[in-house]
RNA sequence: GGAGACGUGGCCGAGAGGCUGAAGGCGCUCCCCUGCUAAGGGAGUAUGGGGUUUGUAGCUCCAUCGAGGGUUCGAAUCCCUCCGUCUCCGCCA
């Protein structure tokens, strides 16, 4: 959620820059109801007031024993009155809220304009494609063939887009989601967390994902179908999710920031709209395993730690040696809590393209706004936090670069060095 | 899953319809006293929002005692629902 103030005392610039990432906003409207909210919630508080003045004059008269029926008279239809503003009010406030509540973030003024993915800068590549002097397989022909990869067996037991993988596909994957916690707790500080993989709807307003995203989303009804779901939990999207939550809430000492944290998870999308994209293999499934990684930072700092967490998802690319470049998200393609989205691209040999692997974003005060995050440094009052997370990385996608990327003529599998101590030592798959 | 107890500020803990945004204590901050240490005295110490102001400060109003509803002129206090914690029993990895 962007800052309340700043949509009111700077709401034309707010709405050009919004422009940038497609996104228009309705200045009239807002004004109209800004100036609706003021009247109705000034209505209502001097109610209030009367209606506290009265009640204590009543209770202090009863005190001395006096008659406290002309108080009585004088407040009669007062609740009434104090109802209605009430409710005034309350309409007023929730119908700009949901209007707020949809708002995107503001792009960093570093992030380039445009209106699609074609619009995204290329900052960086690292490594070179390898050339091959046999016909590349993609993931799935070359899984397949070896038994690793089951696709019926998953529509079987499931549905379409989700996996079941056996043997050292399987392991290959346990071993990258180790070496990623590892890397990220011993070489960049970050501390490793477990979390629920179910979370509630505050958790999934606090990060973004709700109201607007709720579609993309796995929800479990907890009770029967006519009962309330406010209490309903949803299967978590990211790890972003609960790790960020951590911080909702919360006011932290400034001592205790930066907080790095580091999480694998499985995440669950329901991908709706996707649908014919990517169809075939791990590249978009409904189910996928994810490190991700999270940081709570000062506010000063957030965009230097951008780099540095964007290094650290570069660093498991470097570890594997996959080739990759790094992408910065234009205005029209970064994610509605972003201010800036590095986006990793690693290079895909079956699709002989670069695909993304890892999204590592600034949401500057976007989601502790609406998770009350907040640090207090010294005598001050509390500030917010700028939250930042990126992917480190999503291990499917790991996993289908490093088949693709290290196939042999034979269909064998080379084991990346970095990856061999956590495989047992074996060198080929 | 069953039965009971409970949920108050940074922490502990009183309060049982009005003078309570909340006694007292601990902690923390500042000031005074003190040769150092120890001790003592005083003041302060929640969060969000609105109005006023170009903005800050200030002033002022509103809200918040797990959450949401209700009763009442008035609710931390009474009633309902939910969430959570603890104890005992049951079950389970």
């Amino acid at each position: 959620m962007l800052d309340t103030k700043l949509l009111r005392t700077q709401l034309e610039a707010v709405a050009e820059r919004l422009k940038t990432r497609g996104f228009e906003l309705d200045v009239e409207q807002i004004q109209q109801l800004e100036a609706e909210r003021k009247k109705r919630q000034v209505e209502m508080q001097e109610l209030q007031a009367l209606r506290n003045s009265r009640s204590k004059a009543i209770g202090q008269a009863k005190a001395k024993g006096e008659d406290i029926q002309p108080i009585l008279d004088e407040v009669a239809d007062l609740k009434e009155k104090l109802e209605a503003a009430k409710a005034a009010e309350e309409a007023v406030q929730s119908e700009l809220e949901a209007i707020y509540a949809s708002i995107p973030n503001l792009p960093h003024e570093s992030v380039p304009v445009g209106s699609s993915e074609e619009d995204n800068v290329e900052i960086r590549r690292w490594g070179t494609p390898p050339e091959f002097d046999f016909e590349v397989k993609d993931h799935v022909d070359l899984a397949e063939a070896r038994g690793w990869y089951d696709n019926e067996a998953a529509v079987k037991i499931a549905s379409s887009r989700f996996a079941v993988m056996k043997g050292p596909m399987a392991r290959l994957q346990r071993a990258l989601i180790q070496l990623m916690l590892d890397t990220h707790t011993q070489t960049h500080g970050y501390e490793e967390v477990y979390v629920p993989y179910l979370v509630n709807q505050d958790s999934l307003r606090g990060t973004g994902q709700l109201p607007k995203f709720e579609a993309d989303l796995y929800k479990i009804a907890k009770h029967e179908e006519h009962d309330t779901n406010d209490r309903d939990l949803y299967l978590i999207p990211t790890a972003e999710v609960p790790v960020t939550n951590l911080v909702r809430g919360e006011i932290l000492d400034e001592s205790a920031l930066p907080l790095k944290m580091t999480a694998h998870t499985p995440c669950f999308r329901s991908e709706a709209g996707s649908y014919g994209r990517d169809t075939k293999g791990l590249i978009r499934q409904h189910q996928f395993e994810k490190v991700e990684m999270v940081q709570v930072v000062h506010p000063d700092t957030s965009y230097e730690v951008l780099e540095q967490l964007t290094g650290h998802a570069e660093a498991i690319l470097q570890k594997l040696e996959l080739p990759y470049r790094v992408m910065n998200l234009c205005t029209g393609d970064i994610g509605f809590s972003a201010a800036k989205t590095y986006d990793l691209e690693v290079w895909l040999p079956g699709q002989n393209a670069y695909r993304e692997i890892s999204s590592c974003s600034n949401f500057e005060d976007f989601q502790a706004r609406r998770l009350q995050a907040r640090f207090r440094s010294g005598e001050g009052k509390p500030q917010l936090v700028h939250t930042l997370n990126g992917s480190g990385l999503a291990v499917g996608r790991t996993l289908v670069a490093i088949l693709e990327n290290y196939q042999n003529a034979d269909g064998t599998v080379t084991v990346p060095e970095a990856l061999r101590s956590y495989m047992g030592g074996v060198e080929v798959l």
